[in-house]
DNA sequence: TATTATTGTCTCACATTAAGACAATAATAT
DNA sequence: ATATTATTGTCTTAATGTGAGACAATAATA
């Protein structure tokens, strides 16, 4: 959203919001805004354009809401049973930034939203948040705060799809710095999945995938081994 | 759609296009509908009411086009791209079917079109078309005749979402009749994942999942034995 | 009664996976 | 120096799953 809200320029009703996932301190992180003066939180998303296809409304809406650019984002579910609940929660979300009501009655309908994630680098990722957020905050996608409106199930939804996922495309990488040691990894893989997995046999599953580059020792300064470094080895199947 | 289109009760540009899947003949078939005076065929399609859930719409507008009704749909993709063809076509649609185009200019914007999907037993199901449809066909999914606005794509990325689901999910019965024997099952994989099965492996594999009943012979009158009919054991995970 | 096309099942070789075992290593303690 | 310790990389064995061929059983026809 920005400043230049009118009925003309976006498409009504329907919106994008987007699920970011990072990983950190074994915990499966998702990236949430604090709209001011509210108590409770919600996903970056916003509305469609009338001239931009709903992958790139997802994209724009994304780097307006927190600077991020150059995120790859899976469209992965409709959301279109969004109550009264909502128009509500709008109504207050104007008036809490000075907005008129009457200019905008437009958005006060019930809402369809496209639901789209990504997976990020938590280390590198650093969001700046726009002038309809007062913070942002990397939460625990199993342990939500109080979220603004059906946005709780649409990080929910985000994480099944990412758990399907997970088997078929080697989507896990993108959650991990450059380089990464078999025990991030598979640490990664538990969280996601939320089963353990045995160390030899996770081990030798990832490297017989023929995708993993060994480049270097991590010496940890810990009284043991250290373990090798492993970097995503860009093939001709890069696999996302 | 109905005739009492207008621009308070739908959700302006944005609409739903089911993809129905029958098994017949060896072949995947897909129910299409051909719009009066074109010469080009559509998925079965409608608009958004404002009232009801976009699953909801889907529903009903499966029903109002094709009188089909508690057709299990699941939503799979989000088409958002549709580029100015659609408007044309639009117009064009409006023209042909006697209703005025100054009243309907709400409709003459780009469209974002939720895709579902369903799988139908061929030989129970029988469509009754609309007044906007002269007729309807089971058309090979691979083999679609000229299709109008973005169906082909829509038709194609619904085939790829089946042949993923059917690793996962058991979602391959719905297609066949109550009871079946061995042969058609395996027929009805080998159509939707595009490749050959050996017999007495896809057999021994079917039957260790556990949830296939045995229920008689089918006595076909052919020279050699009879096989089994089977059917889909109604059990704790029903698959759906 | 022999023939024929198909079906249901078995077997063997091979690949994949689960689980345990053990040597290698990098620090610390003696 | 040497022993100790926690962790890592890899190997081994058994169990399980899969690909491919073989064969007996069956229901009609010749």
């Amino acid at each position: 959203m920005d400043a230049r809200l009118g009925g003309e320029m976006y498409i009504p009703q329907l919106s994008v919001d987007c699920v970011i996932f990072g990983f950190h301190d074994h915990q499966l992180k998702v990236l949430l805004l604090k709209p001011r003066k509210y108590d409770f939180w919600t996903l970056p998303g916003g509305l469609v354009a009338q001239t931009e296809g709903v992958d790139e409304a997802a994209q724009r809406v994304l780097r307006e809401r927190t600077s991020l650019t150059d995120i790859y984002l899976e469209q992965f579910r409709v959301f279109g049973d969004a109550g009264r609940a909502t128009i509500d929660t709008m109504k207050k979300f104007l008036e809490n930034n000075d907005l008129d009501v009457a200019d905008f009655s437009w958005l006060l309908k019930r809402y369809v939203s496209v639901g789209y994630y990504a997976l990020v680098d938590f280390s590198v990722i650093k969001p700046v948040t726009d002038r309809f957020s007062e913070m942002y905050e990397w939460c625990d996608v199993r342990q939500l705060p109080e979220m603004g409106f059906d946005h709780r199930e649409i990080a929910e939804k985000a994480l099944e799809t990412l758990q399907l996922m997970l088997d078929h495309k080697l989507v896990g990488f993108n959650l991990l710095s450059e380089t990464f040691t078999m025990n991030e990894l598979q640490s990664l893989y538990e969280t996601i999945l939320n089963t353990p997995f045995r160390r030899n046999n996770f081990q030798r599953k990832m490297l017989n995938l023929g995708i993993l580059e060994r480049v270097e020792k991590l010496y940890t300064g810990a009284a043991n081994k250290a373990p090798y470094l492993y970097k995503f080895k860009a093939g001709p199947a890069s696999g996302n």
